[in-house]
DNA sequence: TTTATAATTCGACATATTTCGAATTATAAG
DNA sequence: CTTATAATTCGAAATATGTCGAATTATAAA
């Protein structure tokens, strides 16, 4: 009925399980930072990392950030575009936007 | 060095993990419904459910309910209060809020 | 006090997730 | 073509989570 957006309450959970782990819930933090505090940023230019520069900064197995990668991607949380040798990471704005609109407003905006 | 509130990583995973199941989702989504739609609504009158309630909606043991319950106010995400022979669950609209502050701007508000 | 109702705790079992190392694929450089 | 670098896939092992039924606790009613 509704003419706004809304998450379908599948996908919703499966946002919220992509990020129910600290190595992943870290990972979009990183690339949700996309400017030093204090400084402007336009809400389109979200920062980019190779996974080789995610890796340096978790201490985990490079097969496992792979997986946890993969995860976050499947959630739709992350866009994930190979350059080269490298695949680079940056979050997904809309999305993030979407569950932002969750939890603003009662009813919450879930197609059940 | 800000002076609004932010959650600490450490609960944010929790909170994820706590809606991070269908059940447990379905609960909260239950929860934060308060009014029917097209309706007016405060933002304070949360609506209550007791424990028995939430049940006949879920198709799980009673066990098992108890068992989502828990985590969900491990995680903050919502209140409990017993008033006789049943429980009573409403959902903490604060914790509510500080969620929907970290999906809104960048940098995240989230101490490390 | 006894009985009934509402909810929780406990223990066991099944399923899912996390993690790693080894092998593989993709790309670029020599 | 061969070698090096970046990242992924696969299979196995350890850990965590979800589920139930039986037993228990809390409260109210008879």
């Amino acid at each position: 009925m509704s003419n706004y957006k809304t998450i379908e309450a599948g996908q919703l959970v499966n946002i919220f399980k992509a990020l129910a782990n600290d190595h992943r819930l870290k990972i979009y933090t990183i690339l949700t930072r996309c400017c030093t505090s204090g400084t402007l940023c336009t809400s389109d230019e979200a920062s980019r990392y190779c996974v080789g520069d995610l890796d340096s900064q978790l201490d985990i197995a490079p097969s496992t950030l792979s997986h946890h990668l993969k995860e976050l991607h499947r959630a739709g949380l992350i866009h994930m575009k190979r350059d080269g040798k490298q695949v680079f990471c940056s979050v997904n704005t809309e999305i993030m936007q979407q569950v932002h609109t969750i939890f603003s407003a009662k009813p919450v905006g879930v197609t059940q």
